[in-house]
DNA sequence: ACACCACTTGACACTATTTGACACTAGGAT
DNA sequence: ATCCTAGTGTCAAATAGTGTCAAGTGGTGT
């Protein structure tokens, strides 16, 4: 049913991060892959099956030359790194996207359906908060949605 | 798969930018080609393969003769350096080169599908950080990407 | 509560890649 | 002619990445 749940996985001295094996479950049943493509987002990652990443580029490249179509290229499209699973059901992230979300020991991976987000704990603890006080602040519309 | 990726990588003390083996690679069986055609693209640089070169050139060749002819001549074509790899994977910059860009000591080099960017890390950090905010200020078109 | 099992983690050895260093060469200026 | 600077070639050290094993951890079912 779609990545979800939220882990706390340790990253390896080499900078491999482990995937929760539901999520390898996922993937391969749902999407015949054995990898994820790892991008920047925010202060963070995202990784989406190669298939939907696919998809995403195709979008991304349909876009009028322009400075969103730059952003977008330079941003997501281009540091994006496809990660194949190792015997242990681990990915290696890139340098450069390990420093981008300053992961060093543990991280938090997070189903979110159609992707999955990678986060350094203190980069989810802040998201998480603000996240949470957006929702605080809207009674109306938590009520609304049934919370 | 083109080029893509991002890498920090360093210059050494006589102004030589170490390429990815990753790119090099892609250069060697898709390009046939043992080095990069690099010059100047806003403030940094790009690089080309030559064959991707040739086109270009021949492209701003075929334009007709006025001030827009005239600045890509001068801006993109006369700068450009055709540079090679040395035994380590490392291409040798011109030093105007490096002085438009501000290369120094960290450097970061891009994929961006046909051709490869060169920035010095200042210099990227700025240029992903706007285009970051951009990415940020436009949530609907994220989301109508796919993201 | 216990034993079992699957999953996660740390560790290690090995390979590939990148980097710093140094000696050497060519060209320009004095 | 000589000095100085910029660039080249190459070596070897350092770093980063890969594959794999085995110990730890947590959850499951009985």
């Amino acid at each position: 049913m779609k990545f979800s749940g939220e882990y706390n996985v340790s990253i390896d001295l080499k900078g491999r991060v482990s995937i929760p094996a539901s999520f390898r479950d996922e993937l391969r049943h749902d999407y015949e892959a054995e990898g994820l493509v790892v991008t920047r987002y925010k202060k963070g990652l995202v990784a989406y099956p190669p298939s939907r990443w696919a998809e995403i580029c195709e979008n991304v490249f349909a876009m009028p030359a322009g400075p969103m179509r730059e952003a977008n290229l330079r941003n997501r499209i281009a540091p994006a790194k496809e990660c194949s699973f190792n015997a242990q059901g681990r990915i290696q992230v890139p340098q450069s996207l390990r420093e981008h979300a300053s992961l060093d020991k543990d991280v938090v991976v997070i189903g979110m359906f159609e992707k999955i987000e990678i986060w350094s704990q203190q980069a989810h603890t802040l998201i998480a908060a603000e996240s949470e006080s957006m929702l605080d602040d809207d009674a109306q519309g938590q009520a609304d949605l049934g919370f």
